[in-house]
DNA sequence: TAAAATTAAATCGTATACGACTAAAAAGGA
DNA sequence: TCCTTTTTAGTCGTATACGATTTAATTTTA
């Protein structure tokens, strides 16, 4: 091993990973036009399909993201009409996210997407269930050091 | 399997290397805070510590980034001399970027960071191959469809 | 060889992503 | 209770990221 070989780029593990994480995201663009989504935003109403109801806080707790982010991006999503964003009730800190019908419907006109992204990826089963399992182990190792 | 549960964030593959990607660059940080650098500056570096001269085209299909992207970034990397950015005589359309000497220098001060990452991510030897072996896979697997 | 097509970089507009800070509300303690 | 601390969103500035378009240089072709 030279001096130099672990600062060359196929040595990054971060490198494939950043690779894959945008060419992923680029493929599933021309699916989340056709729902007027981003890819964040889509994760955002993935979220959303499964709990209808949230807050700012508990979001950013599951996709990582901070209220610098999600805030622009959740009024975004109110002017597309498909969440509503209001102050809690109990404690005027939360503001609480819930979906509209029309956000409520668009969760149909999804699920094709999910398919036809694992068609692009093209990996085995078994090749799949090892990489998540890596992933989620690299990301609760992160979290803890 | 119920019919909307392939929309749930734990079944998509790309949501943990989304994940990984961001958490794995906000590590970084820190350290390329110290060198002036932010992590597409870092790989850009890398890029040229391996080769020394470039152009934007040749930087793009490695990094798969555009000159939409690398042309602000590379003017940065200029602004702090570690970069120079010159016209070919030979094709006056490419740009060509070489290290200065002190691009050249900050390798030496990089050389400790992918120890200090790797500690981070803490995964085994034969599951860093595996994981690198797949996501190659899944980026070829991409670029053909 | 002059016009058309191609190529490479730059520019523009929009959308994250995030560190640092601010504002408002709630919780806790003397 | 009043004051301090903590919590939650929001704001601001900087840096990608990328589709679409523009500009300039080169290559192709009629």
């Amino acid at each position: 091993m030279e001096q130099y070989d672990s600062l060359k780029l196929k040595n990054q593990l971060c490198f494939p990973i950043y690779l894959c994480s945008k060419e992923i995201i680029r493929k599933y663009t021309p699916y989340l036009n056709k729902l007027d989504l981003t890819y964040t935003q889509y994760i955002v109403m993935m979220y959303l399909w499964e709990n209808k109801e949230t807050n700012v806080k508990e979001l950013g707790k599951t996709l990582l993201l901070d209220s610098n982010t999600l805030t622009p991006l959740l009024k975004k999503l109110e002017q597309k009409e498909y969440i509503k964003r209001n102050k809690s009730e109990k404690d005027e800190r939360n503001l609480m996210i819930k979906l509209t019908e029309k956000g409520q419907e668009l969760k149909e006109q999804a699920l094709d997407i999910p398919k036809q992204i694992g068609k692009c990826i093209n990996l085995e089963k078994d090749e799949t269930i090892i990489l998540y399992k890596t992933l989620y182990k690299i990301l609760k190792n992160i979290e803890e050091r």
